[in-house]
DNA sequence: CTGCGTCCTTGATGTGGATCAAGTCCTCTC
DNA sequence: GAGAGGACTTGATCCACATCAAGGACGCAG
């Protein structure tokens, strides 16, 4: 998996798919494949940087920190999603930290050699198109941290990383579920208490088992 | 001001400033103007649309609203900026209701004609570094919520949008400002009532006056 | 002038989730 | 295998802000 060469990689992404096989030959020439270990760094708020980033394996976590040392995920990256794109105009600070939160693999996509791909026009468009589902992202994102509890947030969590399933296995440890879902490990612990309680949901281990049944009576919500 | 043609329109925004002058009447070409009144609604969360706005004059909110009526508010568009632009690629349902919040002036831009702009390589680099901010915007938006209390977030909103003064000519309401600032009217108004007592802001009508001094004693916070 | 609808204020009360504080278990290291 | 540190839980308490409720001050329509 760690060895899986960078052809590969491009062909999975929905993202450099939609190039030419000449343009992803390419495009594996220039980015450049780095792996981390569970909980070390990528870059950190504020630094200077010119690369973006393309999610080949694992979890990364994408947060700010406040003065006072809180820390406020904005989004988990997984297989196929980019980011660190910021990076690529104008401003060439990154405005958020990236974490493994598993050991991961990424490519490495140096913004010298952007410009040759915007110049595709199957590319650009794939490329806008991606900017503004993320810009979609965030908007929705501020909308659940303001207007849903942290069940709700939670369950809409569970559904957008893993899909409306009855058995979960959990990649991420507890903590960093929390955070993703803006709340302390105590409060997602109550939550559990409760939910298992209830019947609704069951989390031991990695593996997590939601009720038969309970996708279906909450269908449309955030 | 209403009477103000597309192409001086054009000129005063940041957006189209950089594009050649022909690229600017080519699009004063193909934009159509559009007046709102206080309180009326441009477009609704889940309308399809096939055009992004460009301001000219007054404030347009953007925002969400949840099941039980609640709304979210996502950002305040003044004049030079461009909203609604998401709708232009795959998916074509705004994902926010805009409502004007005075009188407002707008320019309207069809998607069809709008990749021909896409093919100049200045408006492209704009278009994205544009996007690009917003995106930075947004997920320092996030930030804000889960991490500044009311009073930061509304001395947070007074520098964004109208900069670091002592004397504020206000031209929403303090509703408005609220839900702006994620808050009720109620705690904007309880907080408000501090800042007086605290002798550190005083509200009256549409005139705000700070303290002398008071922004230099909190300069690098969010 | 009268009545009605906004906008805004002020007060009393409620609450989701944060904070503080132990304590358990588990893993990793030396 | 002893100790240290991280992950998780559980309980007691606190607090910023929401909610509910009741006016007051305007502007506008008839």
């Amino acid at each position: 998996m760690l060895g899986m060469d960078v052809q590969s990689l491009l062909e999975r992404s929905d993202f450099f798919r939609s190039i030419s096989a000449a343009g992803r030959a390419s495009v594996a020439a220039i980015c450049i494949p780095k792996t981390l270990r569970k909980r070390e760094m990528l870059f950190l708020e504020g630094d200077t940087g010119h690369s973006m980033y393309l999610m080949a394996q694992g979890v990364v976590q994408l947060f700010k920190t406040s003065a006072d040392g809180k820390e406020v995920v904005i989004k988990l990256v997984r297989p196929g999603e980019i980011f660190g794109e910021v990076v690529l105009f104008q401003e060439e600070r990154y405005p958020v930290s990236a974490c493994a939160l598993t050991a991961i693999e990424v490519l490495l996509l140096p913004k010298k050699q952007f410009d040759i791909l915007l110049d595709d026009e199957g590319f650009r468009r794939e490329f806008l198109g991606m900017l503004l589902a993320k810009q979609r992202y965030l908007a929705d994102q501020i909308y659940r941290l303001s207007a849903l509890d942290v069940e709700q947030r939670f369950f809409h969590f569970l559904r957008e990383q893993f899909g409306e399933r009855e058995d979960y296995l959990i990649d991420v440890t507890k903590r960093d579920v929390a955070a993703a879902i803006d709340a302390l490990p105590e409060t997602l612990s109550r939550l559990l208490l409760k939910l298992r309680d209830e019947g609704v949901a069951q989390w031991e281990g990695e593996s997590l088992r939601v009720r038969k049944g309970f996708w279906k009576g909450r269908s449309g919500e955030a």
